[in-house]
Formats: structure tokens, C-alpha cells, sequence
DNA sequence: AATAAAATACTGCATATGTGGTATTATTTG
DNA sequence: CAAATAATACCACATATGCAGTATTTTATT
């Protein structure tokens, strides 16, 4: 299996570089290069959808078109290419930036080239998404910091009743969420009562809809 | 400069087999190994604190306290404690429970030694936070709110099964949502269990949140 | 017309769940 | 300190649910 790679790049230094290393392993075959987004967007509408890249190296600092821009507006037209971003820095906000514009993978262009070759497959063949370790932290900080503000029912829910009803929005049954909490079943069936009773509702299912109504979980 | 590691793991054999494998490297110290979270947090408050890992390998599915709730439990405790999670499955859920509760990295088990090599060092060196690419997309896929994949599934569902799950959604129970369908209970059942088979899930609980997540409602 | 997919209906069984109780032991709070 | 709240544990019963089957009828689709 060879794999049809585009790169895009501002520095012809950066493109010829990166493009002789990973071609070396002759798994590679680079279909294309680029200078930036819009550079990028001619010569794929000017080729044959057939002849298409499957996957894209791009760079994120460009002029004209930067690669972000150009992810956005490929990404809908053509669904079936796959994008592995390439940038000096681990910048946070670029990164939410390049997720939300359909980017698969996120790398370090510091990284070395079987890694990059790794990500390559993983993202074409396994769905994977490769990231840069010092990437995914941002990624995971980003990911913990949207998160909740559960005050106003803390007023109505005790803490372990809280811990109870996260344990069964998670499908766990009495069982469970024992188990997980080191409590008896029977003091789990209690827990659910009261909460039942709080929240006047009488089942699981009603009881997780307004779980997650409030965003609780 | 050697690692000081801990692993943590249910099954015996995979203590053994995992210490070996990254014992042989001759650059890890495993500071010792525990078959629970209980078990880890006993030990590890057992031992004097200058003695403690630098970075623990934690299974996540494991009986009396999973990994999840170790490293929820100690994060706060010992702060100088990093974690990387091994795991079986990429279970989004879990993923983010365990980003909340202070994972530094998220492994499948299949990963090559070298791979684990790594991510330890990026942790305890680069504060980095490797993740396994097919986990990284789950990260993505939070962050970004965009599930590809789940869309499709409500092709499968016919349009009488979707009319069932809004009645399960709505929590009403077999026989009211027959009564509204002027159809028998069993039909119903009947109905839920194809449901459910389609949807992977095996619980009301379960196949609502589905329903939400989707916004099949 | 043949076939596949969907909708319908039923049975039996083991387990899970909701309801309505009782009761003891912290912990908090006025 | 007294009272309230929270957490813990248990019992018993009726009903709901999940699972594993079987089977007929409608409705596309080819």
C-alpha cells in the first residue's frame, strides 16, 4: 500500500526536506506540494478528485491562505482527505481552531520522520488521530477546563447522591455502582429513592434525562 | 537517570509481562506493583514519600477501586505523582473521567514497549501527554463536539424503532408506549431489543443517552 | 415472483427495579 | 446540646426489564 500524500508549506526549505524524508521509506508517494491554503485549493480543484491526496501534511503559519483556512473550506468539499497539521509551537488556541476545522492529527515538526509516518498510517488506515504528547496536553487541558459548574443543585443533591446518580447515567446497575463506591446495593437503592423523591421523577431513564438536561455529568 | 515507576493491574500476568518488558530496557526501576487502586493507595501510603514512583502505568478496569478513582483519589494527595492509563478499549467516557481525574497520558495495552518507553519520558521530562491516536480522535471528538461516525446510525434504525425510542426517551414504559403506537407490549419489546442490538447498548439508560447525545429527540 | 427487511405478536425465565417500609450511625448546624 | 441531614443497611413484594426464542404478516426491492 502506497500512501498519496500532499504537503503544504511555505518554506520550499520545509517542503523538500520534509517531502525527501518521508519518501525515502517508499511507502510515500507525494502527489503535490504546496505554498499555502490557496495555493493548496487550485491545484486540488485543478486535478481529478480520483488523484487526490488521501492524506494532507499541513503547515499552520502561512501566507495567504493559512492552513487552518484552508482545512475549513477543503473539509466539506472533499470528505474523504485526511489532514495531519505540522507547527513550530504547541499553540492552544490553533489547535482548537484546527479541530474545529476537521484537522486529524496535530504534530510537532520537530518530531522524527517515522513518527510522522506512523501518524500517516494510523490516521488513514485506523481512524487514529496522532498528536504530539506536548499537543495532547493542551488538547487534555483544553478538554478538562470546559467543564461544569454544579452549584445549583447541590443544593438539592448531597454529594454522595450526586456521586449515586453519576454512577447511574453511566448504565451502571445497583450492583455497580456499589461495588464502585464500596456501599451495599441496598444502600444505593436508598440513594436512588431519595433522589427520585428529590428530583420528583420515578425512573432511571427520567432521572438521567434531567441529569443531562443540567449538564450534572 | 533511571524511572521510578508503579504498575498497577488486576491480572497477574499482565503485571509480570508488562514490568518485564519495560524492566529489560534496564532505564525503569519498578518501585513496586499493586493489583487494585485500593491496593495502590495502601502502598503507596504505606512508603515513605521520597520513595514514591515518579509515574504509575494504571489499568483502568479493575475490581474494588478502578484506576479512574486511584488517580482521582491521589492526584490531589501527591502532586508530584504522574499517570499514564493502560486500557483495553478506547471508551470515550472513560477518557474524560480519567482527563478530570488527572491522567497525564491514555494508552492502549497493544502499544509497542517503545511506545510506553516514550510516554514515559515525555511525561516525566516534557510534561507532554501521549496518547494512543485512535484515543487522541476521542479527545477530538469532545473538544470538537462533531461525531462523525454516530450520525449514520440513525440510517439503521427503521422509523417505527425511532418511534420507539422517543417513547423510551420519554420514559414511558412498555405498555404506555404501546397504547400509544396501538400496538401489543411484546411488539414493543420486541422492537427494543432490535434496538438495542443495533445501537450496541443493552439498557434504557443507556440507549437514551444515545438518543440525546445524537439528538435523535 | 422471489427475496429481504420491517413490523407485528407471543412465551418463559431470570434479574433489575420501584415502592414502602425500618433502623443505626455519623456529621452538620442552629 | 438538640435537631436535622446524610449516609449507611436491610426486608418484602409487585412490576418492569433484558434475553432467547418462535412465528406471521406487510412492505419494499430486485
Amino acid at each position: 500500500m502506497v500512501y498519496r500524500i500532499a504537503i503544504v508549506d511555505d518554506k520550499s526549505q520545509n517542503r523538500i526536506s520534509l517531502s525527501e524524508k518521508i519518501n525515502y521509506s517508499g511507502e510515500i508517494e507525494i502527489v503535490f506540494m504546496a505554498r499555502n491554503g490557496k495555493d493548496f485549493l487550485d491545484q486540488l480543484k485543478a486535478m481529478p478528485q480520483n488523484k487526490h491526496p488521501q492524506l494532507v501534511l499541513m503547515d499552520i503559519d502561512m501566507p495567504e491562505m493559512n492552513g487552518i483556512e484552508a482545512v475549513r473550506n477543503c473539509h466539506n468539499l472533499y470528505d474523504d482527505i485526511k489532514y495531519i497539521m505540522l507547527t513550530v509551537f504547541d499553540d492552544d488556541d490553533k489547535l482548537f481552531d484546527a479541530i474545529q476545522a476537521g484537522a486529524d492529527g496535530y504534530l510537532l515538526k520537530e518530531e522524527r520522520v517515522d513518527t510522522i509516518l506512523n501518524a500517516i498510517k494510523e490516521v488513514i488506515e485506523k481512524q487514529g488521530a496522532p498528536m504530539s504528547p506536548s499537543i495532547a496536553r493542551k488538547a487534555l487541558n483544553l478538554l478538562s477546563g470546559t467543564k461544569k459548574e454544579e452549584a445549583n443543585v447541590q443544593t438539592t443533591l448531597s454529594d454522595r447522591e450526586m456521586e449515586i446518580l453519576k454512577g447511574v447515567v453511566k448504565g451502571l446497575d445497583y450492583k455497580k455502582i456499589a461495588d464502585e463506591l464500596f456501599i451495599s446495593p441496598h444502600t444505593v437503592r436508598t440513594h436512588i429513592s431519595n433522589i427520585y423523591e428529590k428530583l420528583h421523577v420515578s425512573s432511571k431513564v427520567q432521572a438521567v434525562k434531567m441529569a443531562l438536561k443540567n449538564k450534572w455529568v
